[in-house]
DNA sequence: GCTGAAAAGCATCGCCT
DNA sequence: AGGCGATGCTTTTCAGC
């Protein structure tokens, strides 16, 4: 599923995945001049990048606040057994909740962490109780964000 | 620092931003088809929201795989105090490494969760000593994740 | 605050190096 | 592989409703 036959990424090719991760709207263009190269082959190399699904997509960045949700916070959550079936019921449950926006399982057994946004306290307390509630959870540890010094998206590229 | 003033956001605004979340690259004509606009009050009302920091940027969304990053990371980071002086001597210090994508403080007292991402297990354990040899920090709990079954981007958005 | 036309700029193709 | 030139869209501005 994962993208690398040979991760055959040059110089060029990361400077451009450095550039698009910066500012995904860029024209072609601009992108050209920035890497050095006519604007033909660089939409030949994003075009390749794209379907090799190292560029995975594009995305506008939010601000949560202004769409209503004063409160992002993780949760860590135990479950009562980690049997396969357990883990896949939990990984069900939560995809169809909105507010669950990342789910990780955790190495060390039955634990996952999600990062959850909720609109104001009483809407985060009822997602708690609700993961609570829930037949697989043995046991839910809420971390709330008060404040975040750093939220890269990505990863770091050497160009 | 945060956008909203009023945060007068109408039916349509939302449809914009639904759109954008989930492709950042669309064609400013095909967003305006979608939410039933002509081009240029589309492209008026994308250029508040960008002014208004309500869309605070577009980013590609890369593989971290194919960038060289097979492992991505939390760690549970307690501080010897929780003085404001630690906390932003913390906060200094891990701003700088470019393998922690992200940084939040927990509510409860010089706890921070944080995201980082590593080529291999070497360098996963490298980052962790790392961390544990820094002057404010009393105790590290890695949460290596081993399947991420949901990773969406952004905030849940109601049109 | 929208529409429609027009100018400028961009994406993208075919061909050449 | 990269560059050039041509074509059809897209973006962006501006007048008018």
């Amino acid at each position: 599923m994962s993208a690398e036959p040979d991760a055959s990424l040059d110089e060029v090719d990361r400077q451009i995945l450095a550039e698009l991760q910066a500012d995904g709207r860029m024209t072609n263009v601009e992108l050209a001049r920035r890497v050095g190269l006519s604007a033909p082959p660089c939409l030949r190399r994003v075009r390749r990048l794209e379907e090799e699904r190292i560029i995975r997509g594009y995305y506008a960045d939010l601000d949560p606040v202004a769409l209503g949700y004063e409160i992002t916070f993780f949760a860590l959550v135990g479950l009562e057994s980690q049997k396969e079936a357990m883990l896949s019921a939990f990984e069900q449950r939560v995809r169809a909740w909105p507010e669950v926006r990342e789910c990780h399982m955790i190495r060390g057994g039955g634990d996952f962490l999600l990062r959850l946004v909720a609109r104001d306290t009483a809407h985060e307390n009822a997602l708690t109780s609700k993961l609570t509630a829930a037949d697989e959870v043995a046991r839910v540890q809420t971390l709330q964000t008060i404040r975040t010094s750093k939220d890269d998206a990505g990863v770091p590229i050497s160009v």
